[in-house]
DNA sequence: TCATTATATGCCTTGACAGATATATACTTC
DNA sequence: GAAGTATATATCTGTCAAGGCATATAATGA
């Protein structure tokens, strides 16, 4: 489990990353926020955290999760050139793509 | 296979896409770009017209697929409030985490 | 110390998917 | 129409990952 692009093919994970978007979170109110059994959120959110976009601080028996979405600049940066396609209006990219003609 | 987050978890698939970036191809030229075998190209490019992301037009034996990127837009707007968080500094990011906490 | 709470980890099963090989299909050219 | 070219599909196999269950670990409180 290397890329961030395989990090965001899992719902799962996605969902644990918008939740956390809204401040830091413990493993148990992630649990019930995910309606899912407190191991596969554990699991997920390890792979979260050694991907680097995630953190956990210890609070008495609590872990708590914190955001670290520096590493989905990745994505971003690979979607950027798409991106300019629908920013500038479908038919620029449709005259992109007929004067590339191979 | 539905989501396009799913589909950008393949690095055959994120390839395929980034070379059609650069206008229409055939697949026998995909197949040497990526020097892979050529069902496997095909198969791959399936699953892009599939998901609305690549269609194709026929030219004698050939099939030349060309780009559909609008799909790709989900992910992109997913990603917008993330991005948000590096664009503005990640000190803004750091503030607007401890403000929420829980 | 013992029970309880909170979380992580190990193991297992199952499903999905990528790539490989073989083959089918369709068009072209001689 | 036979051979060659271009692409798609069917099938197989290995791999990998997600979720479930059981259990380990650690902190707390009585």
């Amino acid at each position: 489990m290397t890329s961030s692009f395989e990090l965001l093919a899992d719902p799962t994970r996605r969902r644990l990353l918008d939740e956390l978007r809204n401040g830091e979170r413990s493993v148990g109110a992630l649990v019930r926020r995910l309606k899912m059994n407190q191991p596969a959120v554990s699991k997920q959110l390890r792979v979260l955290r050694d991907a680097g976009l995630a953190s956990v601080r210890v609070d008495a028996q609590r872990r708590i999760y914190r955001l670290h979405p520096e590493g989905l600049r990745e994505v971003d940066e690979w979607l950027a050139p798409y991106r300019a396609y629908w920013e500038e209006r479908l038919d620029a990219m449709e005259r992109t793509l007929d004067s590339m003609e191979d």
